[in-house]
DNA sequence: CGCCAGGGCCTCA
DNA sequence: TGAGGCCATGGC
């Protein structure tokens, strides 16, 4: 009866059972992204929290395999040390991280970071609460409401659900939102959900791999695991989905 | 080919 | 404050 469950919590038990661990945030290690509990504890080394801020800034509107792409390209020039890549040119950090696409703006971004928290050293938010150290990430050109809270909820295990175009698809075809701010969506979370950290992470990391593997853009509503409870396009079970539609239009 | 991808900034009503 | 344009590469 839990995959019947049409609530914020009944979800993301039914994304969990079928889909399983996610492992969160990926770790990019010899060439490649790790999903598996390496040490990968709430807690996260300086090293990993400024990997993952770096992901997320470069991850914005870009398939994470062209971030790959990036990260293994400044791996192979000499890393990602802070250092470093402060003593590139604008031009030439924007070249070494071409394939993330839109990297004149992504290289200004990274500067901007790390001029804002010198050697990427996110401590000074530890103190913070959860409201002003947002604000301060907020404040950083480039960082706006899902980087800022990616960053909290991956790097820093703050308990904010991080709203991202996946999010929006998924629950809007369900029938659940229908448009709204970032944070009026990211409230339907907080109220619903206890504010546990691997809980948000986890429930983001489902929907980013049901939003690829099912709701895609073009949905896929076959074997969508989600199908019994969703109205999108006044779905049921039975019905072909959209490509099968679609050739049959013809 | 066109569409899409784990957004965010800027401009203009 | 909200909609629309812009950034841009690479996979399908």
């Amino acid at each position: 009866m839990a995959h019947r469950d049409k609530s914020i919590t009944g979800i993301y038990e039914r994304l969990s059972d079928c889909y399983g661990r996610q492992y969160w945030w990926p770790l990019f290690r010899q060439g490649a992204s790790v999903y598996e509990p390496v040490p990968r504890p709430l807690h996260r080394s300086p090293e990993h929290q400024w990997e993952i801020a770096l992901g997320a800034l470069l991850t914005q509107n870009t398939a994470w395999a062209n971030v790959e792409k990036a990260l293994d390209n400044l791996a192979a020039r000499g890393g990602w040390d802070p250092s470093r890549l402060l003593s590139l040119g604008l031009d030439e950090l924007a070249q070494e991280i071409r394939s993330a696409g839109t990297h004149h703006q992504k290289a200004r971004k990274i500067k901007a970071f790390l001029e804002a928290f010198p050697e990427a050293d996110l401590s000074v938010l530890k103190d913070m609460s959860l409201e002003v150290a947002r604000q301060s990430l907020l404040t950083v050109w480039g960082i706006g409401p899902e980087t800022a809270d990616s960053i909290l909820l991956y790097a820093l295990g703050r308990p904010v659900f991080v709203v991202d175009a996946y999010t929006r698809r998924i629950f809007s075809r369900l029938g659940l939102i229908q448009g709204g701010t970032y944070e009026e969506i990211q409230a339907r979370f907080h109220d619903e959900l206890d504010p546990e950290p691997l809980l948000f992470q986890e429930y983001h990391a489902l929907i980013v791999r049901h939003a690829k593997l099912s709701c895609r853009s073009k949905a896929r509503c076959r074997d969508c695991i989600l199908a019994e409870i969703c109205e999108f396009p006044s779905f049921n079970p039975l019905s072909v989905d959209q490509d099968i539609k679609k050739a049959s239009q013809i």
